[in-house]
DNA sequence: GTTAGCACTCTTATATACCGAGTGCTAATC
DNA sequence: GATTAGCACTCGGTATATAAGAGTGCTAAC
């Protein structure tokens, strides 16, 4: 399926053109774009080739014209050209995700944020999964006269804490001893091992301590599974009310798929490669038909760790996005291996 | 202005029926769910004068009536009849929040996403503010060779704790160290004089010990901003497009104010009792004049805390929300007591 | 191969008529 | 005097018809 590279040039305007405007674009309008002299009747005999190949379509019959998924695809992959990121935009990015860059936590939820409102579609991103890795350390701290935290340590960059309440007064010293035991029998231990289970039979071995301690150890158990399980943050979902092609109805049903934490994260682990662009049922997902999904993952210490994401329409702004995300997910990528030593 | 007992029913009822299918209800209907039978007719005279006293308003002559937003507040102070919340409710709400409880940040989020669950409007929650309060205790725990993580604690109950990078190795002995000097210099300080002017010239009286933790006096700074500052959560406000009654463009307008948490936080200071109803233009944002906003507010250690808070549909489920409500924010503030040990 | 011209199609906006729900009023009834 | 039945009236919502406009596809000329 050779293109004419007037062909080309034509199908990259209407792209850009309906991208911009979101009305489905006439030969008219679409001859002042071109940057060389064709009349409308002959852009009309492109553009109709080009509905025959399947990649342009009529919303109906006496409408401009409109990108095919297989249009955008095309779009995308050959015809494109990325814009580089620009350096405001790069300050502006790193401004906002910078206060929050402390926590890998909110370092993605802070991410999801900006993600959102710089494209004003909805964003999502995961935070880093400790699945495969091991725990490098446990920390205890006493918080209150009967509280301490929790706090765990593993090689996949992830930290999660967690208080625990105990019915007795803590001390330095029982804190200390607990410290060591718990740092000599978990150091080193695969994260997905430390069950409820497992810590049980951790405790058998570690006599009346553990009586002593119950709270704590369960506080460890669930700050490991925490640390397995990779979160999911949403943001900017209102955006979507915007883009009058999903319609009332439309919204719902992604809102709906939105709200199920489990679909997201099969959504983004489609990203197997650094970036990755889902034009509409390419999403595999019904409720996506009319959305397109740009996934970017992240690397912490040289090891896939997680995602971000934008959904918008298919009539999505891709060469501005694809850049910013490309920028963000890097950044991500380097403020967690260095937050987390992992350099 | 004296209502008959007659009157009053047919108030509530209207409110009632109107509150559950939201269309305006006419004589007719009206007529079947009262439980005392009187004519369409008798219903009419009385509805007219309803209307004429401001309690009623018809949205066009021919159509059913509709409780004022006065109408609202009649049946909401005198004629709605609290249903107490149900053992299972409590029991929903519990394990809802439960697995959360163990971080007043958390807590809170998971406050604000059962409450926009349960009540499929738009909840918000603020995390206690430690406005007032002094400081407890600083914690340093070592996070990886070059980071470690400072945890704030205050009297009014919070906690925030943010990780610092040093460009050289933490030993055990630095941090003892510098845990000492930071208790010493710290503790029972008010929260909110902790400012970076007041680290910057705590630092000019450590000495050398200053230079190298510069980058945990920030840290201890930034917790004590923070730990001032209520965060505001939000959720749910995707349930508010399935409310007719707003309109896409209302819906825009709600949203456009829900997210700015500055006007949120001033909207929730406005319940200034244990739990206060605003109904429509009394929120004084002529952006909620077709909402209403139940505020309930928490106490942590018999203090004023923080609140919780749904935005709906003027038209709302009063009674159903008010009384989970209720439940909901004290049990907010045992669990943040009894966490943060100030019992 | 390109372009001008033109008939044709289909959506959107506007105007008109119609239906029905619900009211307010009047007169009869309890 | 309060209640009720009856009835004309109002007004929003739906459906139908018409007109306007944008854009196409096709044909024939360049």
């Amino acid at each position: 399926m050779e293109l004419s590279e007037r062909k080309r040039k034509i199908l990259a305007a209407v792209a850009e053109l309906y991208i911009a405007t979101g009305e489905p674009v006439g030969s008219k309008s679409l001859c002042d774009t071109l940057d060389f002299h064709v009349s409308p009747a002959t852009v009309r005999n492109e553009m109709s080739e080009l509905s025959t190949m399947g990649l342009l379509e009529q919303p109906h019959t006496s409408a401009g014209r409109v990108p095919t998924q297989k249009g955008y695809r095309v779009y995308i992959d050959s015809l494109m050209k990325l814009r580089p990121i620009s350096p405001e935009e790069k300050q502006y990015l790193d401004s906002m995700i910078l206060p929050s860059a402390y926590d890998p936590e909110r370092l993605l939820e802070g991410v999801a944020k900006v993600l959102a409102s710089m494209t004003k579609y909805a964003a999502i991103s995961t935070t880093p999964s400790g699945e495969g890795g091991v725990i490098r350390a446990v920390q205890l701290v006493q918080t209150s006269r009967r509280t301490a935290m929790v706090i765990l340590m593993t090689s996949a960059g992830t930290m999660k804490s967690r208080v625990f309440h105990c019915d007795f007064d803590l001390t330095p010293e029982i804190l200390r001893v607990f410290f060591r035991l718990l740092n000599d029998k978990l150091a080193g231990v695969a994260v997905s091992a430390v069950t409820p289970a497992y810590m049980q039979t951790l405790a058998a071995s570690l006599g009346e301590m553990a009586m002593m301690m119950s709270s704590a150890l369960m506080a460890v158990a669930e700050t490991a599974r925490e640390s397995v399980r990779s979160d999911v943050c949403l943001n900017g979902e209102v955006n979507l009310l915007f883009y009058p092609e999903f319609g009332q109805n439309g919204i719902r049903r992604i809102v709906d798929f939105l709200s199920r934490p489990a679909d997201l994260c099969r959504l983004l682990e489609q990203g197997d490669q650094a970036l990755k662009v889902l034009i509409g049922l390419e999403t595999n997902r019904p409720e996506l038909q009319d959305s397109s999904v740009i996934v970017s993952r992240y690397t912490v210490g040289g090891r896939d760790a997680g995602a971000i994401a934008v959904i918008g329409p298919t009539r999505m702004n891709y060469s501005r996005i694809i850049s910013n995300m490309e920028y963000l997910s890097g950044s991500v990528g380097r403020m967690l291996t260095e937050l987390m030593d992992l350099d």
